[in-house]
RNA sequence: GGUGGGGUGGAUGAGUGGCUGAAAUCAACGGUUUGCUAAACCGUCGUACGGAUUUAAGUCUGUACCGCGGGUUCGAAUCCCGCCCCCACCGCCA
């Protein structure tokens, strides 16, 4: 949620940036002020009225008291004619503040000033590129063909059991998941991360204070009986943790790191891209999360690329880290980094982690503040979150660049989790 | 699912129609005292949205908020209705 002081003062701002997002509906903003100038006027002849009412009740309670019952009942008819105003000013008002609401909420996030222009994936830039792609046998496979090989994903038995993008991790790959997961959270509480384990459903409210709703309505599970929404990403439930709090400026920046299921229904999606582990409903991933101060979220970012950039390359995985450009940015996110790693099988760049600043947008939302040391005031904080790792692509590009001969070798970091050194 | 109890500021907790935006205690913050620490004492100490004023920090001011929504009343934390949540016990259950 953008605040409505920015817009209030910066309009021309606020669209020059919405363009760089290639948001389509510049016209929105203007909405909004005007909206924002009749819910003030509004508002300042409401509380008049109600002003009026107070005193006039304030003063019956003291007429009753010493005895003047008449001029008590006199003033109460006085009182009588307020009523109808009051009700009649509540109702636009609430119905202007819904409208402004409304449209307030369909507005992305502002780009941030680094964050290249652009419409298409193909505009985003490469930032960094690191590790070396590595030399495969001429009958190397893609990893769908090396997961029947060694038995360690059933894809069959997850379309039967719920259907197509569900798949069964069993013997080796279930303990590779197990063995990921492990080292992934051991080298985020070793940062300084703080261990989650939220809920994999969320209400309303979470979904929205997060940037999910409106957004991705229809990208979410739903489950009517109760309204609660799948998480697409532990993001939802552990950045809500801080939901309507106020935080001390000590207390910054806070550091989380969760895993979970993630579930997304990748509505529409299909073609060569969903072939294997590409592109599935339910997968694994490691999160962290951060609320900063403002002052620091953008220094933060850098810190936490920098951490998941040392993650991928312990893991030995070529890769690039990507500055989305605003068109590919998703809804919420002030700035974004992705990370690719190479599928040497495939012949492809496979996104594994998506880092964002958010600044204040989820803040607002959400209601998380600290209160400044200094000055006494409340302001709002920043959030930052990032992958670290998602699996199913990790996993992917493990088995296709690790593939010899003997087996699939696995880096060495693993080894400790997975007991072995070698899929085979 | 059943029965009973309960939701008040950062925490505990008083408050059953006007003098209550809310006692008291604790925590927190500022200060005095102090060889250090502690203690003691004094002071400050909710949020949101408006308005006035100020270069600004700020100051003054209005309205709303005692789980949420509605109602009664000139006036509601307090009375009534609906809902949600929490706790205890019972039932069911990994």
């Amino acid at each position: 949620m953008l605040d409505i002081k920015l817009i209030r003062e910066k309009p021309d701002f606020v669209k020059e940036r919405l363009a760089h997002k290639n948001y389509g509906q510049p016209e929105h903003v203007d909405t909004i002020i005007a909206l924002d100038t009749d819910r003030r006027s509004l508002q300042q002849q409401l509380e008049a009225v109600l002003n009026q009412s107070n005193l006039a009740a304030k003063a019956i309670g003291g007429l009753m008291k010493e005895g003047k019952k008449e001029e008590a009942e006199a003033k109460k008819a006085e009182v009588a004619g307020m009523k109808e105003s009051e009700k009649q000013l509540k109702e636009q008002l609430a119905a202007v503040e819904k409208q402004q609401e409304d449209i307030a909420i369909q507005l992305p996030n502002l780009p941030a000033a680094a964050v290249p222009f652009g419409k298409t994936p193909e505009e985003n830039e490469v930032v960094r590129e690191g590790g070396t792609i590595p030399e495969l046998p001429a009958n190397a496979q893609p990893h769908w063909d090396l997961i029947k090989k060694y038995d360690i994903i059933d894809f069959e038995a997850g379309v039967k059991i719920t259907g197509s993008g569900f798949p069964v991790y069993k013997g080796q790959g279930a303990k590779l998941q197990r063995a990921l997961v492990a080292y992934f959270l051991d080298y985020n509480t070793a940062a300084g991360y703080t261990e989650y384990i939220p809920p994999y459903m969320v209400n309303a409210e979470s979904a929205y204070a997060t940037g999910q709703l409106p957004d991705k309505e229809g990208q979410m599970y739903y489950m009517p009986a109760d309204e609660f929404y799948m998480i697409p990403t532990a993001e939802v439930p552990v950045t809500n943790v801080y939901r309507d709090t106020i935080l001390k400026e000590t207390d910054l920046p806070v550091k989380m790191t969760a895993f979970s299921q993630c579930f997304r229904r990748e509505a529409g999606s299909f073609g060569a891209n969903v072939r294997g582990l590409n592109r599935v409903h339910q997968f694994e991933k490691v999160e962290i999360i951060q609320i900063a101060h403002p002052d620091q979220s953008h220094t933060i970012l850098d810190a936490m690329v920098a951490h998941v950039e040392g993650l991928v390359q312990s893991l030995g995985l070529p890769y690039r880290i990507l500055r989305l450009c605003g068109g590919d940015m998703g809804f919420a996110s002030a700035i974004t980094y992705d990370f690719e790693v190479y599928s040497a099988a495939q012949q492809k760049w496979l996104e594994v982690s998506s880092v964002s600043n958010f600044e204040s947008f989820q803040a607002n939302r959400m209601k998380c503040r600290f209160k400044n040391t200094e000055t006494g005031k409340t302001q709002v904080c920043h959030t930052l979150n990032g992958s670290s790792l998602a699996l199913p692509r990790i996993v992917a590009a493990l088995l296709e660049n690790g593939q010899t001969d003997e087996g699939i070798k696995l880096p060495d970091m693993l080894v400790p989790y997975f007991g072995k050194g070698m899929i085979s």
